[in-house]
DNA sequence: TTTATTGTTCGACAACTATCGAACATATTA
DNA sequence: TAATATGTTCGATAGTTGTCGAACAATAAA
């Protein structure tokens, strides 16, 4: 019986220790499933993802281009992108960057890994 | 030039693929971030997952009791407690059951190694 | 310098979501 | 059988989100 007091005495503090957000890791977490918890969203990021993995093969340009080809391939207005960018981007999903005219976006492959590591 | 533009195909049958939802996996996989993205439902599937193994190591009692004590640990309603389980059912991150009285519910562990492949 | 291209910001709107309390159903205990 | 405990369902509400088009800013090309 005290046993059982005991863990759920731990439990308690768990829980809490979340729900207080004292971990900051839990809230960004939450944040990053947040961002790639949208249908379109995911579509965006995976193109990039993908994009910039093709690219990087055929060694043929950069990834700058990422932003126009959303437009072309996914029926959605240049706001409704740019507003989904930002989201991934304000989930440290994305790092972008102005290149003259065009946006450069590339995958934070560090966060990729912290969350696979979240799943262990 | 040629090089480029049999590249940016690629692109879009990919993209197309996707938007047009052929993938089934990729539905399935917004969904559950969406459920895992919001910070409140990702407090309840970790405290159900603590639970578990705690108990699990422990040996001490089932798991049946992860509605309750996510009442009592987190500062929500039954109704709203409810509604989240049923969402995070709903995205197959958890298979629930009935017991008597109890709920009993349990993280889908093959779910879980699912999202880590998709990550690679 | 004019025009075209890229992307951002704004305001609007419809759809969705988190949350609650109340009423209910089902199971356990007295 | 009456009372209690555990969940579910419903209706309401406030807040958030996805999407658009229009207006704008910055850069590039003519």
């Amino acid at each position: 019986m005290n046993k059982n007091f005991a863990i759920e005495n731990k439990l308690f503090t768990f829980v809490r220790k979340l729900s207080n957000n004292m971990t900051n890791s839990h809230q960004n977490m939450a944040k990053v499933f947040k961002a790639l918890g949208s249908e379109q969203r995911l579509n965006l990021f995976k193109m990039i993802y993908y994009w910039e993995k093709t690219m990087d093969v055929n060694m043929c340009c950069g990834v700058e281009k990422a932003f126009s080809k959303a437009c072309d391939c996914m029926n959605l207005s240049r706001s409704t992108i740019s507003h989904h960018l930002k989201e991934l981007q304000n989930a440290n999903l994305l790092v972008c960057e102005r290149k003259g005219q065009m946006l450069s976006c590339q995958v934070n492959k560090e966060l990729l890994n912290d969350i696979k590591i979240f799943f262990d």
